[in-house]
RNA sequence: AACACGCACCGCUCUGCCGCCUUUCGGGGAGGAAAGUCCGGACAACGCAGAGCGCCGCACCACCUAACGGGUGGGGCCUGUUUCGGGCAACCGGGGCGGGUACAGAAAGGGUCACAGAAAAUUACCGCCUUCGUUUUGGCGGAGGUAAGGGUGAAAAUGUGCGGUAAGAGCGCACAGCCUCCCGGCGCAAUCCGGGACGCGGACAAACCUUGCGGGUUGAAAUGCCAUGUACACCUCGUCUUGCCCGGUUCGCCGGGCGACGCCUGCUGCUCGCGGGCGACACGAGGGGGGUAGGCAGCGCAAACGCCGGUCGGCGACGAUCGGCGUCAGAUAAAUGGCAGAGCCUCCCGGGCAACCGGGAGCGACAGAAUCCGGCUUACAGGUGCGUGUUUUUU
RNA sequence: UGGCCCGUGGUGUAACGGUAGCACAGCAGAUUUUGGUUCUGUUUGUCAGGGUUCGAAUCCUUGCGGGCCAA
């Protein structure tokens, strides 16, 4: 039985770290989401991975619409997050997952759409492995 | 029964699995609007000798409330409808049932009132009247009086009648209307009713203003503490005085106190006024720059509040009291969710006299706490109760 | 969270409470072989609802949208 909980120390909270996912991050898109990821030194985080989530304003009005959103999102990651971590192998990594979509979709579709960032990883984490650090 | 309106209330439920926040480890975990941020308070920091000016808000009366621009009750004004009375009619007055109302002062002062109109507030264009001059008896010109009549306009100098007059005029009188004041009556009061006196004054204060009342400023990114970290580096401005007293003295002066002068600064809008600091190689004030971007408290447990029921007071908002129950979210890139199933609701289709049955559709309205309360405003699928009105059916 | 400010054609901007202008752009026509330039004509607007007023872009109020400032 995988580890489905989800912490606090999951949760990407430090906002130079997040003034550094924007600036330093690599990204690509899984529909309906965008990626942002920054690997990291592993003295600095407690968790494999830390998390943030968000849905625009621009798209979305309500508070309402945005908190079930990001919900979805989390609630994904969530039940999937330890595929994730095979793929990493014990690397550290600042994550930021952004809603794309223009409209509200079921949870299905960005179910598929966090499976699918999952299977796009690799290739990009192994090239980064293989330059001389 | 259906529909419409008004008021009040509710505003999906349950089970399983996987999760989240909080916790005293038992448990607890979004709303009626949590929203807009339109008002009022609590709380906090700073300020506070005093006076004046300014600025902002409120504005019929009484009450409720911690307070309010909120609420309740009452009054005035405007308005719809109906009925009764008067009238040829237009319309006027009384009553019933509603609806609206930011409703102090225009008789403190200035200001504005486009176009049209003679005139928009000490009004003479036409007209009317008196008189003078001139002339060809019509007429023309001058001086003056006059607001009864006249087109206009949103608004025209209170309306009708009689008297009066050269013609007229509230110029006088009668009745009516309005304003201010006084007296009496119901009422706490606004106000209403009756009587009397002075008077006749267009509108706009949701433009300036006046009067009365209230307001210190800033707001949880407030504020206090801990940790981390950095730069008395830079710029601008000011100050190099002076009288008296005391002490020391190498007789040059030095130190201290009080005052004057100058500068800076505070009294968070300004002035007076009052206070604080400094006066020389350092000090003061201001600007600007750099660092931190973490945590704790504030933060929801109290002589308090809420809910339910009863009693009492009040027309009512509400208050007093008794009993029972409860402690009711505290996150911080920000918890309160996801999936599956069942029920409920609404709509559609089919069947049935009907209750209802079967199938399908609806990511099930508006919407997510951010210091906390009381209101206001705005959004809202559907449902429940009460009241009123209309229509149909039955008795 | 708290505070402050602003909404006028497609764009930029005017208008003591009294007929909503101006410039550019758009469209049509003229000039030109054509296009451009130039000239003439013309369409489109006070963010929305309510109130005060004879009359509202302007005053008041409620909502909507946008912007700014604060450890």
């Amino acid at each position: 039985m995988p580890d489905f909980s989800f912490t606090r120390q999951e949760r990407l909270k430090s906002r130079t770290l997040l003034s550094r996912l924007f600036k330093e991050g690599h990204s690509f898109v899984a529909y309906p989401i965008r990626v942002a990821w920054l690997e990291l030194p592993a003295s600095e985080t407690f968790a494999p991975v830390q998390v943030v989530v968000s849905a625009p304003k621009r798209h979305f009005k309500t508070a309402v619409a945005r908190n079930l959103l990001k919900r979805r999102i989390r609630e994904a990651y969530r039940l999937h997050k330890h595929e994730l971590y095979e793929k990493l192998a014990g690397r550290r990594v600042a994550l930021m997952l952004m809603y794309l979509g223009k409209e509200e979709l079921p949870f299905a579709e960005i179910e598929a759409g966090v499976l699918k960032m999952i299977r796009k990883w690799p290739e990009q984490s192994a090239e980064k492995q293989n330059e001389p650090s």
